[in-house]
DNA sequence: GTTACACGATAGCATATGGCGATTGCAATC
DNA sequence: GATTGCAATCGCCATATGCTATCGTGTAAC
């Protein structure tokens, strides 16, 4: 039974006449009257009743023919939904990013990517650089935004921004009279971190190696977000480095709070797009790199 | 897009790995490949993304797949449908036959054919032979019970029955005295007739050739049924001649009227079924043709 | 580091399938 | 009796579909 033999059936059983529904199916009349007796043969049922002067559907057959008309819309269903898929941008888009990044990237993209792909809604989500990498490997996730470095197989990395480090510091504390803070500065101080895992403490430890120590002495809580370091340095706990993107806009004015960029060498990161190699929507991912090079985020760097 | 292809396509998306999913479909695994390629390319759109380790259906595959999946239900259904439709005395069976068979044969039709053919229906219907032959040959009936003589190109007939015609008297009528009835007798007597169009009609004009004039003069009211001419028979308003599966069992006991044979050759008429040649259940019609004579007509001789 | 293996893609070839034009056979019609 | 119209059949061809063998590559094992 072949889609093809349906066609001819149901399109024998309008026009009843094998000359005519031949015509209308492009093929001979030969060709239609050896399909259309083999899919007899097949089902073993006589569905078209010939008669010299008339074709007729029998019973059976009028059975038949109704399924078959079935099977054939449902068959142009198929063209018509992989039609849908094939813009590439026009079904949702899974997208990963490390925690640090997440919350301030998120509402810029989606704003930016309205105009590019209104119709490729974004399922989003915060994680660990190791759990997005395991998500984007076995494609639960269609693309992840994490911070370099960053080694994986059969992928592609597409760099997005740099973002500079900057220091956050009490407003009443003596560090906050400065413009700028040396590392040297730092490493007496509290510097308050975020937790193992999150890839911003480690850069972070590696553009300040000396901190390390003296934190650890002290014993001072690991904040689980970037927010939570904020609010601790606004009660006065201690210092901490943030991502400048993170800065953008909070709920603390600078006579509680101030930023002061490094003294030297200012310390960024560079945040990167990663998406499978032989992805199956390379535009897709074209279009969420455009969005996200065009937010002008807080102090980054496009690239 | 052939029902093979997306059978492909439902089993790789199952199986996620070519080779197995080609052995579960009994095909090597290239041929796999160069289908679903093949499939891929004329949708224009990537069903699969595949890996070094893995298989992976797109996004835009996991809705292909599920359409595809009910394609394939749907066909299947076709199939089972075919089969339901193959036994041909499962399906309704479209009988009609002439005002004067039809009442009396149909109750003992129902009852014998429910053994022999349970699963088919029969849709009857009582009319005139010719719209009978015309409901016949444009396929609104698939078979039709009438009397011979009956010409048709294209049919099949079978001979069910002879029935001899039965001469029916008011109880106080001279003649109910009478173990026989002579033609001769009959020409004098007011017979009531159906009206044109009835084969009977014409058929007992035919055994009787005398009675006509006489009718004739008197403008006797012309019956719509056999059962009306009884009553009238009953009525007292003259006599009337039937065949004899009509007098089986009816509501008027011998004290008011009586049937009696002809004296003489008794006429008769033949009862035939035509089915079209090349109809499609000739199954079905040898069921009926069974089932119809196993019936005891009353007076009726099978043949 | 080398070998072995597993997987999907590709190539080359055989065969089945589906298609065609030409023809036949059969009724109906003129 | 000739013609017409229809579906069935025949013989031939192009293509599609399937196979085996092989390749390239990435992964696992030793």
């Amino acid at each position: 039974m072949t889609l093809t033999e349906l066609r001819y059936i149901v399109t024998l059983a309008q026009e009843r006449h094998f000359r005519r529904a031949a015509e209308r199916c492009f093929v001979s009349q030969p060709t239609l009257s050896v399909a259309i007796k083999k899919l007899e043969d097949e089902l073993d049922v006589t569905i078209f009743e010939r008669n010299r002067s008339d074709v007729r559907v029998t019973m059976a057959g009028e059975r038949i023919v109704a399924q078959a008309r079935k099977v054939l819309e449902e068959a142009e269903l198929v063209k018509q939904i992989a039609q849908e898929g094939k813009g590439q941008i026009n079904l949702p888009l899974r997208i990963g990013a490390i925690f640090t990044v997440g919350p301030y990237l998120f509402p810029h993209l989606i704003r930016n990517i309205k105009p590019i792909a209104p119709e490729m809604p974004l399922i989003l989500e915060e994680n660990y650089t190791g759990v997005l990498r395991q998500k984007l490997r076995n494609g639960e996730l269609d693309a992840i935004i994490i911070s370099l470095p960053f080694e994986e197989p059969d992928v592609d990395i597409q760099d997005l921004y740099d973002e500079p480090f900057e220091v956050l510091i009490p407003a009443d504390h003596p560090l906050a009279k400065q413009e700028k803070v040396t590392r040297k500065q730092l490493e007496k101080e509290n510097i308050l971190m975020l937790g193992e895992g999150h890839c911003f403490r480690d850069q972070v430890l590696n553009a300040c190696p000396g901190i390390l120590k003296h934190s650890d002495e002290t014993s001072l809580p690991q904040g689980t977000s970037l927010e939570t370091l904020r609010h601790m340095v606004a009660s006065g706990l201690g210092i901490t480095i943030l991502p400048s993107s993170s800065s953008d806009k909070h709920i603390y004015d600078s006579d509680t709070i101030v930023e002061r960029p490094f003294a030297g060498k200012t310390p960024y990161r560079r945040v990167s797009l990663v998406s499978r190699k032989r992805f199956s929507r390379p535009k897709a991912i074209e279009a969420l790199v455009q969005a996200i090079t065009s937010c002008s985020l807080q102090g980054a760097a496009n690239l």
